[in-house]
DNA sequence: CAAATAGTGTCTCTAAGACAATATCAC
DNA sequence: GTGATATTGTCTTAGAGACACTATTTG
């Protein structure tokens, strides 16, 4: 009888077929409108990085960042690579979402793609200022449904890209899309970025991922914009601090200057 | 400037590292015991598939069904046709659960684990019977905390397995299992079985997986019993009823013969 | 004081949990 | 009738939503 250790010898994987795998990162921020009026809070944006393909295949449309995995790194720890290469900053989230792996997905041949959320506070990413390269940016996100049928709209200031997607199927509380239009985005990045942020919903309504969109210290009103920007609701002030207190603890310091009265920073519970 | 015809002609994915692509499926199913004494309804258990490995590595140890992705499908597909083959009975629930990358995870090489949960109604597997080969058998299972260690215990009629893990993580709703005894189960199973498992209990408290457990018509009793059997809590009878009646619709036909007052039946809405 | 946001108190309504009571079968 | 499960009704309590009100700052 053959032992371990003589099978393992004499295996060899590379006689077997095998799929290239990467991760692709769906990577969040939200980010404060530029001030409308005196005294007035801005408006808050809910907004994803996309990256220009600088080559083959799908040349010159936009992506989300990703790239293969090496031999020696989980997926985790290549998605975390990957988003860190691209923005110069850690992540203060970064989280699982579906595996994309259709055959034709890619015409270069079978890539599987394993796909995160990532999430990045805005502080962090004005911290270390725009990449020049311009190759790199952040879309704004707005994503409606009617009946079956989900606009994905994408938009900067020089951008705008609009992608169709029809739910597929829904079950056990995720929706899988199927893409209709690409709108310009390439491979299937659109379902990736439909998944994630229908993923990204379900986790904000339980008062969790909210808080890696923001410091460590946080004003009770900017957490609630957070909220509503991913939810895209609004609720009442005084039922989110009634709901929100069991997951924050407050400090002794306080917002300054902002021509009203000021506000309570807190801490994550 | 090279066109993108070209680029994809001159392209050779094999020149790049690949990892081998695997699906593994933790198929979960909720069985009766057998009845004690007259006219008592039976207790259930819920039990995972595992199949003794004929092969090396982990030869005669216990492993959840899974296999090689082939070229031409889908980590989805492949999972189906893996459980199929290896119950001869289609699922009525597949969903993903995590992927598990660690480099080291398999002594043969670089593979990379997608794991998915199935759900295998009792009445479907009895419908096939038994393969004879006794290399795959449902294991009872029983999952307990004690602070941040896991105790996963599988046990059928011959064997007994007992795994502990560690809470290495918990973010987003999920929690993520280092092992720290594997019990004698092959490779990282232990770990993909935990996580399952508590993906499943997550899944079956809003009231959606549970019908996947039970044929097309059911009580509301049996439907009570799997949602408890699988979180491991009682509920009053009243409320679980009052709750589940937004999700069902009843029929016009009763149980018979149970030596108590027959029991309405249900379909699922 | 005006404008704006920060923060508190409380009323109502709905949903969850507990428990009591009734219904219906096989023997 | 007895023993068992099936099913309904209702009391109490906790939480969500709505809304009115007070507090504090800058100019």
């Amino acid at each position: 009888m053959e032992s371990e250790k003589n099978f393992l010898s004499e295996y060899k994987i590379e006689n077997y077929e095998r799929p290239s795998v990467t991760a692709d990162i769906v990577a969040f921020m939200v980010r404060n409108e530029a001030e409308k009026s005196y005294r007035k809070n801005s408006d808050n944006k809910l907004s994803v990085l996309l990256v220009k393909r600088g080559c083959h295949p799908f040349k010159n449309q936009w992506a989300v960042p990703g790239g293969f995995v090496k031999q020696n790194e989980t997926i985790e720890e290549c998605a975390l690579r990957e988003i860190i290469e691209e923005t110069n900053v850690a992540p203060s989230a970064l989280m699982p979402s579906l595996v994309f792996s259709k055959p034709d997905r890619d015409p270069r041949g079978r890539i599987i793609s394993n796909s995160f959320i990532s999430i990045i506070s805005e502080e962090a990413v004005n911290a270390v200022g725009g990449d020049d390269a311009c190759d790199a940016d952040w879309f704004d996100i707005s994503f409606t449904q009617d009946n079956n049928f989900f606009k994905l709209l994408l938009e900067n200031s020089h951008t705008k890209l609009s992608a169709l997607l029809k739910e597929k199927n829904h079950s056990f509380g995720r929706t899988y899309f199927e893409i209709i239009d690409t709108g310009m985005l390439a491979f299937d990045h659109a379902a990736i970025i439909a998944s994630a942020l229908s993923l990204l919903r379900i986790q904000a309504k339980d008062y969790d991922v909210i808080f890696d969109f923001l410091p460590e210290k946080f004003t009770l009103t900017a957490l609630q914009r957070v909220q509503e920007t991913i939810l895209n609701v609004s609720v009442l002030p005084a039922n989110f601090r009634r709901k929100i207190s069991d997951y924050v603890i407050e400090t002794n310091e306080f917002t300054v200057g902002a021509g009203h009265r000021p506000a309570k920073l807190f801490t994550r519970k």
